[in-house]
RNA sequence: CGGGGUGUGGCGCAGCUUGGUAGCGCACCCGCUUUGGGAGCGGGGGGCCGUGGGUUCAAAUCCCGCCACCCCGACCA
């Protein structure tokens, strides 16, 4: 394939976008590879195509390598699969919904897990059929409140999505066990630096889920990591649980006047003053958040969470154990006069309580810790509260904040926290989507048995997005060859005859060998312009033919390591092969 | 959805305070010169000034509404 500069679609822009900020949105539209087109939908101009659909292969070579089958749905859908599994509603305001000329309900498919499930359901109907594993690559709509970062978060976008069905539970094992080297394949190719962090597990399924983080500071996720090994998003990582202590020697509990004290910050001051000697600190308090939580029926439920005062709820971790409810702030303190704003106590708590607030506590609070904590009357707090003996709650949720410097869960060292975005993400979904579209198939002995399923995706756009956001500098794009939208740019400078010659005999060439040359054979062009497009267009291998040829000679230079030697004529096609094949 | 910022040829910007002919650089077209690091000179084409309303003899400019874009937050299998 050979690209003539003098007449591709190309035009580069020598200013910086003023919208874009984050440097692939930035280098993309000023190399000419993207153009903004709607908001939160981006138009892929030729140069951006290539790399777009080399994204696309190297995804679709490795489902294919891995047993799964391409398949192609609409993206226009109609109402009825999701009115099914709720999701009509419970996808809420993301979701694009349009009528059709009668009325009915459409939707521009945010995801695909209904219609593969019908696929299948249509189709399939016996345990010999499984295990099977269907994707596609798609165009996603999802009416994001904030599109932003280019390519990162649109609107619309495309995203290789696939399912894996098994008739039992070790099958989606496999299936998902499969999946995830896929992954692992596929980011490699890509050259993209990747973390494999858990991901929130749904609050019961106790379905496994694995996301694939590009680390990058623009990344809209947090993960930790240790030193040893333990990765997770912030929602997932597990609170080290301390041993309990036995209640024996404890101190009894002592009720004190802690005037002006509805802070943590305050009622440590206090705290000091009355005991000098206790060494409290904002950890020896027990801190009690109050949260509506919002069922998706629209019922409305106080709930109280009681954790170390030196800790805030972190929201994200609180609606990730909560989920599918969302979280408000409490505002209703006048319904609930047991709640004292800023000495609430954990004596009033619980289901089976007088309040029957649902009490929930930080991992952290385990029998035998003693607490400071509010006495349920204004300017009063309880001393040495001991959990168990002297409270009781309803359960334990991983709602706190995540600390740089807290303990992994599995021993392997200090935690750090770093951002990231999500480039892929692997989910055992078990049996939900298949009981709401009754996908049964018959077992051996004749017996109907609900399918289990896996869903898997990755953000082929985005992907696209994070390989620039890694592979630039100053100057303009770097591809990695597997994704470059050619192997090689050929420049061709000042106007020598006999100089556009040589080039356009070497494109042809290297053409001939099977490579894709971008050739710049534009004519009164300076060569300052050539070099500066050259650069910024980011192919990984770019050839110079210029003032050397005089002296029989050809420049190649290598984009990423910026390293230029000059080679013989005779020897320019062999070395740029040898360069462009590793 | 909340806070902040910005909308003027394809890109980057000035003009707005104090209302009166829409301007500059890049890009694009023509001519001549130039050709190894974003060339020079001369000539040219291209803009419902985001949008709707209002004030006014007159609005890019003043007032109100809306929309879009960017950033932070919220949201986001």
């Amino acid at each position: 394939m050979l690209l003539r500069m003098s007449t591709l679609f190309l035009r580069t822009l020598r200013d910086d976008p003023a919208d874009a900020e984050v440097p692939s949105h930035r280098l993309l539209v000023r190399a000419g590879y993207i153009r903004r087109a709607a908001p939160g939908g981006f138009t892929w101009l030729p140069l951006g195509f290539r790399v777009f659909r080399n994204v696309e292969r190297v995804v679709r070579e490795e489902m294919d390598a891995m047993g799964a089958q391409e398949v192609h749905f609409p993206a226009l859908l109609p109402r009825e699969p999701y009115e099914a599994t709720n999701r009509w509603t419970e996808y809420g305001p993301n979701l694009f919904r349009l009528k059709d000329r009668r009325g009915n309900d459409f939707l521009l498919g945010p995801t695909h897990e209904e219609m593969f499930t019908l696929l299948v359901k249509d189709l399939y109907g016996s345990y010999k059929d499984l295990p099977l594993s269907l994707y596609q690559i798609q165009t996603k709509y999802r009416d994001e409140a904030r599109p932003r970062a280019g390519l990162f978060r649109g609107r619309e976008f495309t995203m290789k999505d696939s399912y894996s069905f098994d008739v039992d539970d070790a099958g989606l094992d496999r299936s998902y066990a499969a999946h995830r080297a896929a992954y692992i394949k596929i980011f490699d190719r890509l050259g993209l630096d990747y973390v494999i962090v858990s991901a929130m597990s749904g609050a019961m399924g106790g379905s496994k889920s694995e996301e694939f983080l590009h680390p990058t500071p623009i990344g809209e996720d947090t993960f930790v990591r240790s030193a040893g090994g333990y990765a997770a998003n912030v929602e997932a990582v597990r609170t080290v649980v301390p041993e309990p202590i036995p209640f024996d020697g404890l101190p009894e509990a002592h009720v004190e006047d802690t005037p002006d004290t509805p802070t943590i910050e305050t009622l440590v001051a206090v705290a000091r003053q009355l005991f000098p000697d206790a060494g409290y600190t904002a950890a020896s308090t027990l801190k009690n958040v109050v949260v509506t939580l919002v069922h998706p029926d629209g019922t409305r439920e106080p709930l109280v969470i009681g954790l170390p005062g030196d800790r805030e709820v972190d929201e994200k971790r609180l609606e990730a154990q909560v989920a599918p409810a969302e979280v408000e702030p409490f505002t209703e303190f006048d319904k609930h006069p047991e709640l004292v704003k800023g000495y609430i106590g954990p004596q009033v708590l619980g289901e089976a309580s007088e309040s029957k607030i649902r009490y929930l506590v930080d991992p952290r609070v385990v029998p035998g810790t003693r607490w400071i904590t509010g006495a349920n009357e204004p300017g009063r707090h309880v001393f040495d509260l001991v959990a168990g003996r002297d409270f009781t709650w309803d359960g334990v949720i991983e709602a706190a904040e995540v600390r740089p410097g807290d303990p992994a869960p599995d021993g392997s060292g200090p935690l750090e926290l770093a951002r990231g975005v999500e480039m892929g993400h692997i989910f055992q979904l078990g049996r939900k989507y298949a009981e709401a579209l009754d996908l049964k198939v018959l077992d051996e002995n004749g017996k109907l048995v609900t399918v289990t399923m896996g869903s898997y995706g990755i953000g082929v756009s985005r992907a696209v997005a994070a390989i620039a956001e890694s592979n630039h500098d100053e100057l303009g794009l770097i591809w990695p060859r597997e994704i470059a939208p050619a192997d090689v740019h050929v420049v061709a400078t000042g106007k020598d005859p006999a100089v556009f010659e040589a080039a356009d005999a070497l494109s042809r060439e290297l053409v001939a060998a099977g490579l894709t040359v971008l050739y710049d054979d534009r004519p009164k062009v300076s060569p300052g312009v050539k070099f500066k497009d050259a650069e910024l267009l980011g192919m990984p291998t770019i050839v110079t033919v210029g003032r050397g040829l005089a002296e029989g000679t050809i420049e190649l230079r290598d984009r990423a390591t910026g390293e230029r030697e000059e080679v013989p004529v005779a020897e320019a096609a062999a070395r740029v092969l040898a360069a462009v094949r590793g």
